[in-house]
RNA sequence: GGGCACUUAGCUCAGCGGUAGAGCACUACCUUGACAUGGUAGGGGUCAGAGGUUCGAUCCCUCUAGUGCCCA
């Protein structure tokens, strides 16, 4: 017998270690194989290895599991690739930070082979932690093919990509301003660059006696932030010290390496100044002045300084006129040795207050007013980015966007929400070279090779680059390699093909390349899927997956990002463990600074007083699922989880029930045998509710599958159907008892398996369980057979059980609002019925009793005195209630009821009358409107006599 | 500045060219032999505003206001 309650931690790692035992949920099963079973494979958006779970995760992985075990209960053969990827700048980081806390020497002082011995280390010992957490949500992954980029398959792969490409001219070495991380100090991508907006407070103007240039001031302000702000310039004329051209910069440093000054070549006011110098301040280089669009005659002076080694559209700019590159800072962005000795090694936060001082001081500072600018910021490192000027290997990823875009334009990936597919064609239509390589040990390292004059060879190996150098050179030479690595998404890119063995033949490849469904985050759409599909395109001449569905971001319950600071994150594991007050308090503040933690925990006490209760996977998962609705985010409220905690509580009593009425399951039982109308029709809305779940998964409409599965489990089969046998249960042995057990058993099976993609722990509990009496089961519910039901439906069944439902509603709320006691038995009389009605009474007669609590029931002629009236369908009802309720409020109940009814007919009749309604409409809208209308005048009628009788 | 969404019950959200729905919250009643993590009944919405198309608009179109996201 089941336990009274449902106790999701006490069945969740029993039924994980039985899949596990069971192999369930490996790829090529045998019986799939052999039945020629078609395939179906995701590939994991690969966790970062430092990562734990966080609720995009369970929302991501909760959608890719629901695809694979419905489709694998479809009967195919199904691949959830797992693994993890690398994530060279967060990994390195986590390393060396705990390098730092245990003492040791640091990375560079160990050498590169050392501190890889240590990040190898620290991935065994603690790049699991992912990993079990999916377990945890109940992931269906394959997980003995479990991958990860830095694998020797992977690297592999990733070697062949580059030497390839290298060799068809789509990678590339190039010298070129790249976003600089001085924190890192390497290269990052375009999209690894955060726009942060800043907006200053410090104003200065010269030539007011009142208010001299106070540099401690500025100082003061710069330190709270350096950005914000607009400095104007007095660059002196070479030829006539006297006269000046005003530039306006928000970036004060990089003057030193100014090269030149540019203007509109249509403004006016510096028509005579082009092609003349100026001699630039605190340097003493003297640089020309250059007409070009680019300097906006509205903006600032109309004159801008130009950079072209510190800023991208200064880069530009100088090569139209042939400036000069002048590189005036270090890697950690400290002025170097090309500017004036005074500045070398100064920050460059500390350089700008110094040069805007020294500005000030020589009468060359006209203004500093504040303004609001954007600066970019690396997204993991936070401080601003250096364009800085670098040997970088870039790809040509222009020239891959072109089949990429492509094949979504021709429909051969599709993305769901299709709006998405707009975003994917904005940015690779407008794709920049990709920089690649990263400054940095833990990753791939690029496969090129320098001989003594610095030409590079890319090769396989070693070996191969020696056989190459010795060709070029004639002889053998000492290689040098590059030190640098490949960007983490390079690897990620080649994911849905290297995974399967590529660039080995292996029959994965074969038999699950292309993939079915990628299902990953909007935000992840340049990073990764824009890649793969240039990289599967390019290597496997056909796209990666054939569909892209991007869901939304998980919020907290009042539509707010999960953020650390704000100190609302909920991690999915204290859902399913349930988490005690103190404990919850503890996470969140953790390392946060005391203002903010003093208000984050009495927000924490204020929301979760007792903490958060253990809701269990399942919970937590048909929450997720219920939630996903296309394109929109998920705003994950615990009283929500807490509702659909009760749901699968719901489901469990019911098995229960079923189990202590002996439904046991039969041998290959045929529902469409059955006799007994209310089992016709439960019958009937298993199949109806199975296409529906079915018709929505196909759609990727989760919320619709979950929501039918839902609605039938508790609206139709808990409320009604268990409710209207239960006479029958209680009732003598009979060939109706018998077959009502054997379909309840039946239909929980159904049950069990529309709702296992989504509550895959206690669904395969009950499974297991329910057969403890019965047939044997042949398989685990996860490798049963989906329903896939015809036939089944009746609408004679349908209608008579509609009436039942209807009447027996109809009584209910008539006792309710007559203030009948829900205790008491009171008698009913059904007036004025013919055999259809007597039939349906004789069938139902003790479900109607029981349901409505009615003592007796009578056929009769007309409504005894004294009775209040229910309607249902085409049946009066009477209830004879003279002198328990009180007729005056019956009789306003009736008037009430026709008014309403009176109303709603004068809208059909509008629209019945109306001509042109009944020239253009669909001809099914008019019959509903003359449907409507006949019921309509039918209720007013029977009320209407009613309320006659009460009145006389 | 450009683009894309969104605005529906107290809250969080579905939905849809023809009787407005769910979960939670709320009210009343009910410990009836699966379930109080429950049952029964009920209250609550000029579907952001203004125009237009249509026989008919919450739904389609335009504009306005507000909100969010992406890009520059």
């Amino acid at each position: 017998m089941l336990e009274k309650t449902y106790q999701p931690a006490a069945i969740e790692p029993r039924v994980d270690a039985e899949w596990t035992k069971a192999e369930a949920f490996k790829a090529g099963r045998p019986d799939r194989v052999a039945a020629n079973a078609e395939t179906f494979c995701i590939v994991i958006p690969p966790p970062n290895v430092t990562g734990s779970l966080h609720m995009g995760h369970a929302l991501n992985n909760t959608l890719q599991d629901v695809l694979c075990r419905f489709e694998r209960m479809r009967g195919k053969d199904v691949l959830w690739q797992p693994g993890t990827d690398h994530a060279g700048i967060a990994t390195q980081m986590v390393v060396e930070r705990k390098l730092a806390a245990e003492n040791k020497t640091d990375r560079r002082s160990m050498g590169r082979e050392a501190f890889l011995k240590e990040v190898w280390s620290w991935k065994e010992e603690s790049g699991g932690t992912i990993v079990n957490q999916l377990k945890r949500l109940g992931a269906s992954c394959d997980w003995s093919r479990e991958r990860f980029t830095m694998d020797e398959g992977l690297s592999a792969a990733v070697r062949k990509v580059f030497v390839e490409l290298y060799r068809a001219g789509l990678i590339y070495k190039d010298k070129r301003l790249v976003n600089w991380d001085p924190k890192f100090q390497t290269a990052i991508s375009d999209l690894e660059v955060v726009q942060v907006e800043k907006k200053g407070s410090f104003k200065w103007e010269d030539g007011d006696p009142e208010k001299p240039f106070d540099a401690a001031a500025l100082s003061k302000a710069l330190a709270k932030d350096a950005s914000g702000h607009m400095y104007h310039f007095r660059y002196p004329l070479a030829d006539d010290p006297s006269r000046f051209i005003v530039v306006a910069t928000t970036r004060p440093e990089t003057m030193l390496g100014d090269s030149g000054v540019a203007v509109h070549p249509e403004d006016e006011r510096y028509k005579d100044l082009v092609g003349k110098r100026v001699r630039l301040p605190l340097v003493g280089r003297e640089i020309p002045i250059v007409a070009d669009e680019y300097s906006d005659p509205e903006k600032g002076t109309g004159a801008v300084k130009i950079t072209p080694a510190h800023d991208f559209n200064d880069f530009e700019v100088g090569k139209r006129h042939g400036l000069e590159q002048i590189n005036v800072l270090d890697a950690h962005g400290r002025i170097n040795d090309e500017a004036p000795e005074a500045y070398r090694g100064l920050d460059r936060f500390v350089a700008r207050v110094k040069i805007v001082s020294d500005l000030a001081a020589l009468g060359l500072l006209a203004k500093i007013e504040p303004t609001t600018h954007t600066v970019p910021h690396g997204d993991r490192s936070g401080v601003a980015i250096e364009p800085w000027l670098t040997d970088q290997w870039y790809v040509n990823a222009a020239e891959l966007a072109k089949p990429a875009l492509e094949a979504v334009r021709k429909g051969k990936t599709k993305f769901v929400p299709e709006r998405y597919a707009a975003d994917y064609f904005r940015w690779l239509e407008n794709i920049q070279p990709w920089c690649i390589s990263r400054q940095l040990w833990w990753g791939h390292q690029i496969p090129a090779w320098y001989g003594p004059d610095g030409k590079v060879f890319v090769a396989h190996d070693e070996q191969e680059a020696a056989k190459l150098a010795k060709k070029e050179y004639g002889k053998s030479h000492e290689l040098k390699r590059d030190e640098d690595v490949l960007d983490t998404w390079f690897s990620s890119a080649l994911w849905p093909f290297s995974t399967l063995g590529w660039p080995e033949k292996t029959p994965e490849l074969a038999r699950y390349y292309p993939t079915s469904v990628l299902v990953t985050g909007f935000d992840i759409i340049f990073f990764w899927v824009a890649r793969m599909m240039m990289m599967g395109v390019h290597f496997m001449k056909d796209v990666p997956f054939h569909e892209v569905y991007i869901h939304g971001l998980v919020r907290d319950g009042q539509g707010n990002k999960m953020s650390k600071t704000r100190g609302n994150v909920i991690d999915p594991l204290d859902i399913i463990d349930g988490i005690a007050l103190d404990k919850l308090v503890a996470k969140r503040i953790a390392g946060l600074d005391k203002e903010t933690a003093n208000r984050v925990e009495r927000e924490v006490k204020k929301d979760f007083p007792e903490g958060i209760k253990a809701y269990g996977t399942d919970a937590l998962r048909f929450t997720m699922a219920a939630m996903a609705a296309q394109g929109s985010d998920v705003k994950l409220s615990i009283d929500r989880v807490e509702g659909y905690r009760n749901f699968a509580t719901k489901l469990w009593n019911a098995a229960r029930f079923a189990e202590m009425n002996e439904c046991v399951r039969q041998r290959d039982y045929d529902p469409a045998t059955a006799k007994e109308t209310v089992n016709r029709w439960i019958a009937g809305e298993t199949e109806r509710t199975a296409k529906a779940v079915t018709e929505a998964l196909e759609a990727l409409k989760f919320n619709e599958a979950a929501g039918a599965a839902y609605e039938f489990v508790w609206g139709v089969f808990c409320d009604w159907y268990l409710e209207l046998i239960k006479p029958v249960l209680m009732g003598d042995e009979s060939a109706a008892k018998a077959e009502t057990r054997a379909m309840t058993a039946w239909v929980l099976d159904q049950i069990l398996k529309l709702l296992h993609p989504f509550m895959p722990f206690i669904t395969e509990e009950l499974w297991a369980h329910m057969v403890e009496y019965g047939e044997k089961r042949v398989n685990m519910l996860t490798l049963s057979q989906w329903p896939n039901l015809g036939g089944l439906q009746s609408a004679a069944a349908d209608a008579e059980i509609g009436w039942l439902v209807d009447l027996v509603s109809e009584i209910r709320s008539v006792r309710s609002e007559m203030n009948v006691p829900a205790g008491a038995k009171i008698p009913l009389a059904l007036v004025d019925g013919g055999k259809v009605l007597r039939d349906r009474v004789a069938t139902h007669e003790d479900t109607l009793k029981r349901l409505a609590r009615i003592d007796d029931i009578s056929l009769v002629k007309s409504a005894p005195k004294g009775s209040a009236i229910v309607v249902a369908g085409d049946t009066t009802a009477a209830l004879p209630l003279a002198g328990i309720i009180d007729m005056d409020a019956e009789r306003k109940r009736l008037a009430r009821e026709i008014e309403k009814a009176e109303a709603d007919i004068a809208k059909m009749d509008a629209k019945l009358s109306n001509p042109s309604f009944m020239e253009r409409a669909k001809p099914e809208a008019i019959d509903e409107a003359k449907e409507r209308k006949a019921e309509l005048s039918g209720l007013v009628k029977r009320f209407g006599a009613a309320l006659k009788r009460l009145e006389s």
